[in-house]
DNA sequence: ATCTAAGTAAACAGATCGGTTTACTTATGA
DNA sequence: TCATAAGTAAACCGATCTGTTTACTTAGAT
């Protein structure tokens, strides 16, 4: 693996702090000294700390869906069950120990703007991932694609929520419970 | 109605900006301003910031359950409709044009860490919705009663972030038509 | 070898942060 | 009526915020 340049080593950092302290709370002298970058550098990468934001929010978009369709594909073989295994897979992801919540759930709680650029991205994030709840809907021929795509990115936001607030991991399992209900009853097998 | 004390309209105050920006975004200065309230006054009714967001969201505690309560107790009679109106009382509340989420998700989004009173305050409200739907439950003689108030709670955490997230209200009656088939399979009527 | 691009450290700027203090004003109850 | 409690406006404090600038140091390519 290459070394990262400043500007992949600052996101990844800005990354991380974020979603742990959030975004206002984050101030840029500490992101820095914890990245070990100087002031200059990152302004000459970033016009501000917004788009700072942006392309943390661009980044972790990208890879947070690659890798949560990549363990999907890997939990299931057909279509329904890679349905069901979006639960399991936000089960491991709630237990990791750096878990704080949805880095986008978080940002739209800061900046709740209508037309703020930071909200935009994050409603873009769900709705890419409500895109591949779709298409995975359609694979397997559930009577409303739509519906049951709606249904179960409810559940899976309820079960976020529920994870990052009371600290139950097993959020995940009542909300892929439920799931299982609502595929096995819009999936004629 | 009497004219509320200082404390009471600066916690009024207090709620409305958080609520709305957040809470580091949300300055003294400028929470003085909006309040009409001096300095010197909140100091001498709160120790420090910290202490008016604690008082915020206990307030915020009180009257949202009571609200939500009643709302829900006039929305329906028997134990199982007022289950289901529990996702109507929900929409209503998305509609508003004052809504920015859950108070407690939001803040716990900013306040981290693992012993953080906030994290306390906002764990409790959580605990006490919940304790709440599980009344009902019992009340409605379901089967599993504890079961069915963590998937009706998960599915109105779903919704609430849906609707703030996506600016969907309608993820509302989503939750409500996945509610009513919990609660019908679950109570025997 | 040397020129250039990219980096560092650190001082600086102006604004704002949470919080204190001072001096003055208003209300109220004995 | 007059003491007291509670309020205001505004100056002030040190810290921290985002962002700029200066002076110096590296690393690479020609």
């Amino acid at each position: 693996m290459p070394r990262p340049s400043r500007r992949e080593h600052l996101i990844e950092t800005a990354i991380t702090l974020f979603c742990e302290h959030g975004y206002h709370a984050t101030g840029i002298d500490r992101l820095l000294e914890t990245a070990g970058v100087s002031k200059k550098t990152m302004y000459q990468h970033f016009r501000s700390k917004e788009e700072l934001i942006y392309a943390a929010l661009r980044q972790y978009d990208g890879v947070f869906r690659n890798n949560f369709m990549k363990a999907v594909e890997g939990a299931g073989k057909t279509p329904k069950e890679k349905l069901l295994a979006i639960f399991d897979v936000a089960e491991t992801w709630f237990n990791d120990n750096k878990f704080f919540g949805c880095m986008f759930i978080n940002a739209i709680s800061e900046y709740s703007e209508k037309d703020s650029p930071i909200r935009d991205i994050s409603r873009q994030f769900k709705q890419l991932m409500w895109n591949y709840v779709f298409d995975l809907a359609k694979e397997a021929n559930a009577n409303e694609p739509k519906k049951l795509a709606n249904e179960l990115c409810l559940l899976l936001e309820g079960a976020i929520v529920t994870a990052q607030v009371s600290q139950k991991p097993e959020a995940a399992a009542t909300a892929k419970e439920i799931g299982k209900k609502l595929i096995d009853s819009a999936v004629s097998s």
